[in-house]
DNA sequence: CGTTATTTGTGCGTATGTATT
DNA sequence: AAATACATACGCACAAATAAC
């Protein structure tokens, strides 16, 4: 800091926010160049360093994207919306409160829908569904498929290999000490579903009605897909929160 | 950079990566301390900058979190699970193949839910309710709520005022030029919900079908929520797809 | 086709502020 | 009060990509 500042807010953040309304409010036309870093720094008298922080965050933030040599350009307003921010918790908080129990323990079976989406040569895959309970109450239902070397990973899990069996764990987690690479990252999708009788048996609800389905898939860091989970949930007791922030085309 | 670097790669990068699949691989446990910026500088032969720019990243995939005076640590495993990622296109490239048709056109009117959903002291918002087509087909249904001041904005807006008018607008893309502050985020609720009658009339699926339903408040830079939209989706046209990156607890 | 100017990317050193222990 | 550790800010140097000549 030179010496008269009072930084009660940071520089690069007041420059990060006056250019994300700026942007926002559209006064940069798509494909036209921003000001360079070297004409903001002078503008607002601070230097190069703080102007690149202040973009930092907006490149991190989708609004802006840079190219060395030519510059920096506002996201395309085409299809620019609100992007995904924030944690998951919501949905993920499971293991806290919650207990797993075994419906149909882990085995190997064909299933050819599930081998496909775990891109195996095989139709082979590793099996297990349970539900997950909060104070004793059924909220979900999952159907868990493995990548044949993952499902053998956790063959010697005693509580996945026991019907009626609870536990406090998650499939994620489990994995993640018995794979040689770690998960990285998931793909999902949502979707609605009408409850099948072993669904609404399972959930305590009656046939027919209406569910939140969540597809995953959960890719290695070698992008190796190694698990999909198809969870059903009752939305009277759950629902997918999520905050979004502006930004991104 | 000094003089013997090879460009190759970034060192911060290398180091982020480095960084990323300790944590991911549990190398610090719960609520134990990182090395510090100097620590990890001096192991890495790299200066602290180059230490503080490779936790910019990692602070920002939520794997670290870092606290002034105390350290650094590794978020926490308990729910740690997977954060979002990437854009919503999928769900809001709705104005691109799409055309909106007008159910009900916009009026005033009493609404003491979504009045206080929208933290507003009055108890009449604005509301129009519509349904958007895909070559024809309908596949979602939306009623939309509106602070007074974000209603009587749109009250010029000729194809919200006339039942059966088709357009290819979006609420936010009209508020967002006739606001004073723009939409800069917004809360979503995710949830499963049967079809009344209404709506299995308006989406052409049978009364009780399964849908999905998201509930999003629009919130201006102020923080002020301007708009509340209820959307149903019939689940065969339509999936909500995410991707998830690893990290934060 | 190379040269040059522009613009962003990377890296280091230093100084100071602030929060925690 | 002192030590520790992260946060902010400035300055400088050079690299790499781009575009214009």
């Amino acid at each position: 800091m030179t010496s008269n500042d009072q930084p009660g807010e940071a520089a690069y953040k007041v420059l990060a926010r006056e250019l994300r309304q700026a942007i926002l409010r559209r006064r940069f036309a798509d494909g036209v160049r921003l000001p360079t870093e070297a004409e903001l720094a002078a503008e607002h008298g601070v230097s190069r360093q703080t102007v690149r922080r202040a973009f930092q965050d907006l490149v991190a933030d989708g609004l802006v994207h840079r190219v060395p040599g030519r510059g920096t350009f506002a996201a395309p307003r085409e299809g620019q919306y609100l992007r995904q921010f924030g944690s998951i918790e919501d949905l993920m908080g499971l293991s806290l409160d919650t207990s797993l129990e075994v419906l149909r323990p882990l085995r190997r079976l064909v299933n050819v829908e599930a081998a496909s989406r775990l891109r195996l040569d095989s139709d082979t895959v590793y099996t297990v569904v349970f539900r997950r309970l909060h104070e004793g109450n059924p909220f979900c239902h999952t159907a868990v498929h493995l990548h044949p070397a993952a499902g053998s990973a956790l063959a010697d899990v005693r509580t996945l290999a026991t019907p009626g069996a609870t536990s406090d764990a998650t499939i994620i987690g489990l994995l993640d000490d018995r794979l040689p690479a770690p998960i990285a990252e998931a793909e999902q999708s949502i979707t609605a579903a009408a409850a099948d009788a072993p669904l609404a048996e399972a959930l305590g609800c009656p046939p027919a009605a209406p569910l939140l389905r969540v597809d995953r898939t959960y890719l290695t860091t070698d992008g190796q897909p190694v698990e999909l989970a198809v969870t059903h949930f009752l939305p009277e007791q759950y629902s997918y929160r999520i905050k979004l922030k502006r930004g991104l085309g």
